[in-house]
DNA sequence: CCTCCAAACTTGTCAGTGACAAGATTGCGT
DNA sequence: ACGCAATCTTGTCACTGACAAGTTTGGAGG
């Protein structure tokens, strides 16, 4: 039995030491698990071993955690995008890229277009996203030459339509199982119907 | 001064008529105004005119309420799908007739690829999501006659991504507010990207 | 016309939630 | 050694979804 400061039994150090990290990551957790309504502060205050109000110093609202969030989602989906660009130049690919992003972080992906979950306005939001959004302009120009003019544009934006529905779908599961359990496999064919063999 | 039932005063009528529709309708609002997690039972018994509790006869779950709310966006999906093929051939007015209900019927559209927000096994739900695939796909494969095989499925994936992902992009405000205001326009030029001059 | 039953609603209650205000604790710079 | 700012705690409020048990109603069958 321990005495400390006057009192009997063992009293946690009052600073956490990575409390933001943790919480990002234990919310990552819970939007797997149960979706981003899912996520409950208490819960993951809990799982942090902190108090109630812990969370609120280092995110004040909800929406602050998840912000931040959607920020980091928008960095690393950047980072991913550029990488696949310095590996090859087929916009193939790069919807390939997308969409694997879209699988393996889950968690961000669904926080990062729902601006209904996020302070709208934060400026780390709105640099990541910029940034993501650069890296996937860019993929889509080197593809989108036989298009002139506005027409480039609106070929990016069908682009990102394709690779952005078909991870939304593959998702929330509304593809037919019959179509496999690869997406990185079916997003390259699906794809391909839109660039052909142009790569 | 009344004297019903032997009290003072006004006293509702205790059935309300068509509280089923009345919520539903309701729901539809506090949708588009909030999203599907800013819909309370209880704000929802309030705007009929009804007790805490009074929803839960007809939804057992909120969740229950969520799934009617889906089964008709099918079903509305559905018949906007086919009366479009009734009217023409071409995809991509097909195409744009998604996009459209998507837009119109926003609180609806949200609701129905969200099966977290569902009771997966609920029949109503799925016969509805089954007729509105077999317009879309049907309306696909008068397209896609320039693949073969397999081919078509992939083709068809590609075109519900596409129109899919569009309309997702849309509602929730990810694309450049330069490309205009107008969501037909643009999806009609948007699809033309993957179908071309075939329609 | 009566009776009774199932459907439609109410009342009361419970645990869990987000948000906030005010206080306690810590470490760091000076 | 001091004090300040960042970090965490405690206590509280209004709100929510879910449920259990009771009340009212219309209508079907006698």
């Amino acid at each position: 039995m321990h005495l400390v400061n006057g009192k009997i039994g063992f009293v946690p150090p009052y600073h956490h030491g990575d409390l933001r990290r943790a919480l990002l990551s234990s919310a990552v957790d819970m939007i797997t698990e149960h979706g981003p309504a899912g996520v409950s502060l208490r819960e993951l205050a809990r799982r942090a071993g902190v108090s109630n109000a812990g969370p609120m110093h280092h995110f004040k609202d909800k929406a602050g955690l998840l912000t931040a969030l959607a920020a980091e989602g928008f960095t690393l989906l950047a980072e991913t995008l550029t990488a696949t660009r310095e590996r090859t130049d087929s916009f193939v690919e790069l919807g390939v890229a997308y969409v694997r992003f879209a699988v393996e972080k889950r968690a961000h992906f669904e926080v990062m277009f729902r601006p209904d979950l996020h302070h709208p306005d934060d400026p780390a939001l709105t640099e990541a996203r910029e940034l993501a959004g650069a890296a996937l302009a860019g993929g889509v120009e080197d593809v989108g030459d036989r298009h002139t003019g506005p027409d480039r544009r609106i070929a990016g934006v069908a682009a990102w339509s394709l690779v952005h529905g078909f991870a939304t779908l593959w998702n929330t599961r509304n593809l037919d199982p019959e179509l496999g359990d690869d997406p990185e496999e079916l997003a390259r064919r699906v794809a391909a119907v839109l660039f052909g063999q142009r790569g």
